[in-house]
DNA sequence: CTTTATTGTAACTGATGTTGTTACAATGCG
DNA sequence: CGCATTGTAACAACATCAGTTACAATAAAG
């Protein structure tokens, strides 16, 4: 199973933001949708969660949708927590009633659980160690070369 | 979203496999399901994944199920991979049409991608260095520790 | 050669999560 | 006030997962 693209949408969303210019017409949800290609309404869900997250503010009506930060203070890493593609420690699921009267059985949630979470951890310090600046400065670099 | 039961499962009956001793009787799809605690046909699911990666022997009728390898040549990789819990590269999904009359739209997929990439090969180079002797050896471990 | 246990596989179910959609009340700017 | 916009609920369509029933194919054992 895949990882939600509520991450990869989220990620263009603030890249949008980060973006935007004192003097542009304000960023809506329905311009946002434009751009990501989908319906107002999974931007402003998504919106939602990034402002439970603290990453934007969103001021009701027409009042424009903003980072809370530099983009160089925001990390994939809190991106991907903001839109809970996945539950806090829980990127692999373990069957979970395994029969305690075989020594596998009993055992094998423990023996794969520091595994798990240390592969779960590395892919996280890769999200980590990338941040919103890097990702909007790559995007600008492309559309400078593509011109 | 998370990653299917179907790894740790498989995890689990390669570790019963490699248990196995000559004089024991026969693992079958319903002793494995046993210690599982899940279906026979689930099990009998999985090892057809595993056999098809050429992880497993299943003779069919009464014949038993082995390992072809040593537990000391199998990484949890080969079964992470074996099981297709996630299409090869595409453990994180993408909004695939953003629109390509927007800067970011046009490059974000681009822009994206490395970083995806890096976080997908962290997580899978944690699950190749860990080999299933490593799990039963565990697993043995904490038997005896707990008798 | 027949009996028997087992595998391999198809088909179906119920649960859950995702993405897109319509609808509409609440908000606050002009 | 009027109006564009947000916030949110509700629903549909779809996919995947895990479990289940059913049964033909297989091969070992007597």
């Amino acid at each position: 199973m895949q990882i939600s693209s509520r991450f990869s949408v989220a990620v263009h969303v603030l890249s949008l933001l980060a973006l935007q210019q004192p003097g542009d017409a304000l960023l809506t949800s329905e311009r946002m949708a434009g751009s990501v290609n989908t319906n107002p309404v999974v931007i402003r869900r998504i919106l939602g969660q990034l402002k439970k997250a603290g990453l934007v503010e969103v001021r009701p009506a027409s009042g424009g949708t903003f980072l809370t930060r530099s983009p160089r203070a925001i990390s994939l890493l809190e991106v991907y927590r903001a839109v809970e593609v996945v539950a806090e420690g829980q990127l692999f699921s373990v069957h979970d009633q395994p029969n305690p009267a075989c020594p596998v059985g009993r055992h094998i949630q423990a023996a794969l659980n520091a595994t798990l979470q240390r592969a779960q951890a590395a892919l996280e310090q890769q999200l980590a160690g990338v941040l919103l600046a890097q990702v909007t400065t790559d995007i600008q670099a492309k559309a400078a070369a593509s011109s």
